[in-house]
DNA sequence: CGGTTTTGACCTGCGC
DNA sequence: GCGCAGGTCAAAACCG
């Protein structure tokens, strides 16, 4: 029974990742991103610097910005909130720091931008912004890798048993305390067909349904996330602040 | 007191 | 070249 579940729970993943793998979509114009951190002489703070490692002077930083782009980890999470919650918050585990909100033009709800601050190098950052369609869905969108382990996983020994599901899911799948996710991992090489599921909203409501439907039917996956959350919930594991 | 959030200004890339 | 829009900075306010 359960077998049964995962395999649909799987069968859901692989389709969604073939839908999305078969979109031929090419490079988006619309990614004006502002790739490498054109950081100038004022590269002082916190060392945005991320996996550049200073080794690259301005000049060079100038010359190859978009490599650092594609090397970029990019992965998109939908999150299910409140609608009347207005905290862009993402639970995920991880310490951010607020650094802007926006208010971008094809989405009336503010965008809000998080740099990680539980590592000062990390180069990780995500924003957060309320789904067109669904204004209960938080859409994170993530940018880079961590280069530092997760802070609710830390404990490798007593916790070992209840985070194996963390661990074994870095980014392919992942849940939040706040309720199911969904994350689609953007890295691959056509990870710019991102932009045409979210040109479908029926296709993101669809998914975010039957993702959720799946994790509150499969026991295996409420006892998941409950070990998850569980296992990050308590007092040994961090201080929490969520 | 130190870290975080807020928020307006500023910077930069892109389309026209 | 100009204007627009997304993204970032940084100072002030806020909070534990």
């Amino acid at each position: 029974m359960l077998t049964v579940m995962c395999e649909n729970y799987n069968a859901l993943r692989s389709q969604v990742m073939e839908y999305i793998s078969k979109n031929p979509e090419r490079e988006s114009p619309s990614s004006r991103k502002r790739k490498a951190e054109s950081s100038n002489n004022n590269s002082n703070n916190n060392g945005v610097v991320g996996n550049s490692e200073s080794s690259s002077s301005d000049e060079d930083s100038y010359k190859k910005p978009r490599e650092e782009t594609i090397k970029a980890k990019i992965s998109r999470v939908y999150t299910r909130t409140d609608a009347s919650d207005t905290s862009l918050v993402v639970k995920d585990g991880y310490q951010w720091r607020k650094y802007g909100q926006k208010v971008t033009r094809d989405n009336p709800s503010p965008r809000a931008y998080f740099k990680c601050s539980f590592a000062p190098g990390c180069p990780v950052k995500k924003k957060v912004q309320r789904s067109v369609e669904d204004q209960s869905i938080l859409v994170a969108t993530y940018e880079g890798e961590h280069n530092h382990p997760h802070p609710g996983r830390i404990e490798p020994t007593s916790g070992a048993n209840r985070s194996v599901n963390l661990r074994s899911v870095p980014c392919a799948s992942s849940f939040s305390s706040s309720g199911p996710a969904i994350t689609l991992d953007l890295t691959k090489p056509n990870s710019n067909s991102d932009a045409k599921a979210s040109k479908s909203p029926e296709f993101h409501r669809f998914l975010v349904e039957q993702m959720a439907s799946s994790l509150t039917k499969d026991p295996s996956f409420k006892a998941a996330l409950a070990a998850a959350i569980s296992g990050r919930i308590l007092p040994h594991n961090q201080t929490e602040k969520w």
